[in-house]
DNA sequence: CCTTACCTTTACGTTAACGTAAACTATTGA
DNA sequence: TCAATAGTTTACGTTAACGTAAAGGTAAGG
């Protein structure tokens, strides 16, 4: 099997049609039809899950569309492929920064719990 | 020097005053006053780097603000802490997903980079 | 004294990312 | 045959996170 209806999609991915529509409707995603009707293919359910990768990392919809397209080799011009570097890079760099953040923000976490623990020992008992 | 005017932080972190009156507005701020005039202290230039960082993650500000507020050891009743201790493993979960999230989309960047110089090579001297 | 540079509050405007509802079509099983 | 189910388009509504403008207070410097 290698085709999706639009409700499968979204049972899978746990989001409305509205939202598979919506990204249809900004230019990430063009499924095939069968008359009116939408069928996904393996692609495009691929570019679904990695819209959905980039919302939780907090990119917007644009610029999931521009990494998405990234890996797409359809670009000959060279200029374009210099500017796709670019861009990749930004990306990494910001990725990095990330990585920076969460590292700190689950030491945070831990010293938080830690203290909530060490508060219920001294207060769960008075 | 212990305090900071409004357009310092705004400066130091690169976002407008708009924005700082913002998150006071949510509450997530509160700044000490000189008649009209916010004051903002060394914990509170923390809180705004901590909202910040909040937002590179891609947290709501409701977020940032529940997280923020866990790292302050005013909560004394035990039921609290424990909901406390729940939402803390809870945000753990969700950045252990982004990291996850990340290492993937490092990978994908990565490859699609190597495409670019690999049809740089052969389209670049034709 | 007057301008310049900050600060303030109030309030309407804007963008992204959908939600929600209306109105319609097509297929399918009782 | 008819009602339920799943699909469609169109279009207005909503929420978060500020932007932007108006209208004004205050302190320093020329």
């Amino acid at each position: 099997m290698a085709e999706y209806s639009i409700s499968q999609l979204a049972k899978e991915f746990d989001v409305t049609t509205r939202t598979i529509r919506h990204y249809e409707d900004l230019g990430l995603l063009a499924p095939a039809r069968r008359g009116q009707t939408r069928v996904y293919s393996p692609a495009d359910r691929t570019r679904l899950r990695l819209i959905l990768r980039g919302k939780r990392l907090g990119l917007s919809l644009d610029d999931s569309r521009e990494i998405i397209d990234m890996y797409e080799p359809g670009k000959t011009n060279v200029d374009q492929l210099k500017k796709l570097i670019d861009a990749i890079q930004l990306q990494r760099s910001k990725l990095n920064q990330q990585l920076d953040d969460i590292s700190k923000l689950l030491k945070d976490l831990n010293q938080a719990e830690a203290d909530c623990i060490e508060a219920l020992k001294s207060n769960g008992n008075p």
